[in-house]
DNA sequence: GTCTATATAATGATAGAC
DNA sequence: GTCTATCATTATATAGAC
C-alpha cells in the first residue's frame, strides 16, 4: 500500500491517526501528537497549519487509502461487500479511524457515510435482493458495522480478550459475519417485534 | 417514569444528559450546561462537585432509568430482547446516551456493556438458539445496536430524513429489525466470506 | 525544516457574597 | 441554594531563531 514514508510530515500524520483513533479528536492535544511523533508542536503547525488542518489531512489520507484498498481487492476479483468481515490489519485500523471520525463529526466523514450507504444500496439492487426499504437497510448496516469498529475494545473486554489483538478482531468479525448471514429470530420473536410496532402505531 | 422533577439539580442533570448525548463529554463545557439549564456555573459545582461528578451522576441516572424501563416492560409481559426495535422516545434518548458514554469511556459504561452482553447471551441460551460462539455473537450484537444509537444522525441524513425525528428513528428501527430477522446473504456471499477467512488463515 | 519561547484563549476549579 | 468574580491550568496559535 504505497511505499513507506518516514518524513516528519508522515510521522506526524500517522501519530495523529493513531491517537485520534484511540482517544478521539478532543482528548488528543497537538502536543500529545508531537510527542508520539517525536517532533515539536511548532512543526505540526508548520506542516498542517492548525489542528483542524491536521485532522482534515488525516481524514483525506485515510479515506484515500481505504479507496485504494478496495480497488486492489476488486482488481483481484475478490469483491467483498463492505459489511462482511475483513482480516487486513491496516484496513481494520483505517476503518476504525473512519468510525471514530463519524462520531467526532466532520463534513468529510458525513460524505464517507453517505458514500458507503450508496454503495451498499447499489450492491443490494445488483444482487437482486428483495427488501422493503433497501436504502434504509443499507444505512442501518453502515451504522452497525461502524458500531463494531467504534466499540471494538468494549467487545474485546466483554469476551475476555485483549483489546486490539488479532484474536479479538477475528472473533468479533466471525460473530458479526454469523449475525449477518443468519436470522436472529424464530417467527415468535418476529411476532413480538410486530406487536411492539403495532402498539406503537396504535398510539400514534 | 417517576414524577417530573424541576429542581435546579434535576434541570442541570437533564441539560447535561442532553448535551453529553449530542456533543459528547469533551465538546461540552460546564458553562454550556449552565446556560442550557439556566443556572450559573458555580451552582453546578455546588451540586455535583466537578464535571466528572456530574458525568457520573448522569451515568447512574440514565442507567437506572433504563433498568426501570426494562422492568416496566417485563411486568407488562412484553419481554423484548434488547436488540429489537423500541419505539419509546425516552428509552431511545437514554440508549443514545448510553452509546455515547461507551464511546467517551467510563467505568460505568464498561459495566453496562458487559451487562448487556451477559443478558443477550443468556437470552440466546434460554431460547435454545444454536450458534458457534454465543458470547461472541452477543457482544457483536451489542456493538451493532450501539452503532445504531451513536450514528443515528448520520443514518437520518443518508436517508434524507430530519435527524432526531420520529420518522427517522422509525425507519432506522424497522431497517435494523429487518437485518436481524433476515439473512443478508445467499450462499454465494457466504462462500466468499468463507474464502476470505480461509485466505486469512492460510497466511496465519 | 525544525526548534524554543511566548501570547492568547478557553475551561474547570475555587472563594466568598447574598 | 444560588450567583459573581477570580485563579490555575491547559491547549492552541504565533513569532522568531537556527
Amino acid at each position: 500500500m504505497t511505499t513507506e514514508d518516514f518524513t516528519a510530515r508522515a510521522r506526524i500524520r500517522d501519530a495523529a491517526i493513531k491517537l485520534f483513533t484511540e482517544r478521539g479528536m478532543e482528548k488528543t492535544s497537538i502536543l500529545d501528537i508531537a510527542e508520539e511523533a517525536g517532533v515539536s508542536g511548532g512543526l505540526i503547525r508548520h506542516h498542517f497549519g492548525s489542528k483542524d488542518g491536521l485532522r482534515e489531512a488525516c481524514d483525506t489520507y485515510v479515506f484515500d487509502e481505504l479507496v485504494k484498498f478496495k480497488e486492489e481487492v476488486l482488481a483481484k476479483g475478490a469483491a467483498n461487500p463492505g459489511f462482511l468481515p475483513t482480516f487486513d490489519a491496516r484496513q481494520l485500523r483505517y476503518r476504525r479511524y473512519l468510525g471514530r471520525a463519524m462520531v467526532d463529526g466532520s463534513g468529510a466523514a458525513e460524505v464517507q457515510f453517505t458514500g458507503i450507504v450508496d454503495e451498499t444500496e447499489r450492491y443490494f439492487r445488483e444482487q437482486g435482493m428483495e427488501m422493503p426499504d433497501p436504502r434504509g437497510v443499507a444505512a442501518a448496516l453502515a451504522a452497525m458495522t461502524g458500531g463494531l469498529m467504534i466499540l471494538q475494545d468494549h467487545v474485546a473486554r466483554a469476551l475476555g480478550e485483549e483489546p486490539g489483538t488479532h484474536e479479538a478482531m477475528l472473533r468479533m468479525s466471525l460473530a458479526a459475519g454469523h449475525l449477518f448471514l443468519n436470522p436472529l429470530g424464530d417467527s415468535e420473536v418476529l411476532e413480538r417485534a410486530r406487536e411492539a410496532l403495532a402498539a406503537y402505531e396504535r398510539k400514534e
